[in-house]
DNA sequence: TGATTGATGAGCT
DNA sequence: GCTCATCAATCAG
């Protein structure tokens, strides 16, 4: 199967678009000479406005700024002492984005369960704090561009999207507002979902 | 039944 | 307003 890499144009639209099209994307993360490749299997999509469960809801703060950023930029933020990954969706100054919840690991899995301190597969990066910590991403790629061949990027395959019979909308996760919104997108089945269906 | 995770929330500058 | 760690919910054994 070939992949292309992600273009801005890719993420400057609607983020529940963009969150349903990058499942089955490889995410690939650059780490010390290797390439750790991962299949998208989860995201959840993060709206700028009427959508009081967003970060860029209260409008620009130190902690969200880089939510505001071009599309395809990274926005990485801490929650009880983890990270979770975003890709941010649509134009300068919108605030809203995808978030990556988990991914299927496709290679270097020794490396994976080092990061991880775990030998089982399947807890290595079936959730977002869990992939950040697999992948070793942390704060330091805040804004730095998904679209770009350096530390981690995105690439899209070329073939046809997954058929509605494998992919599946529903309520998003660990959320306190805002819970109704159909706005999490899943491959259904996948052994690699954050949670069971 | 024990471990682990997590778009939060308390507490302080 | 900003930093940074809780504990309830959920998952694995």
């Amino acid at each position: 199967m070939n992949f292309k890499l992600a273009t801005p144009d890719f993420f400057n639209r609607n983020p529940a678009d963009v969150a349903r099209e990058l499942l089955g994307a490889k995410l690939i993360r650059r780490w010390h000479e290797i390439e750790i490749e991962g299949r998208i299997v989860e995201t959840e999509a993060y709206l700028s406005q009427n959508d009081p469960a967003s970060h860029s809801f209260i409008g620009t703060r130190p902690r969200n700024r880089w939510m505001f950023g071009p599309p395809g930029t990274l926005y990485v933020y801490t929650i009880h002492r983890r990270f979770c990954l975003n890709a941010v969706t649509e134009a300068v100054g919108i605030g809203s984005a995808v978030l990556i919840r988990a991914v299927e690991p496709l290679n270097h899995f020794e490396t994976l369960k080092t990061n991880r301190q775990r030998e089982k597969i399947h807890e290595l990066t079936t959730g977002p704090g869990k992939l950040c910590e697999a992948l070793q991403i942390n704060l330091s790629h805040n804004g730095t561009s998904l679209c770009d061949r350096n530390d981690l990027w995105i690439e899209l395959p070329n073939t046809a999207l997954p058929t509605n019979d494998e992919l599946v909308a529903t309520p998003r996760i660990g959320i306190s507002k805002a819970k109704e919104l159909p706005l999490r997108f899943i491959l259904k089945g996948n052994s690699f979902l954050s949670r069971k269906s």
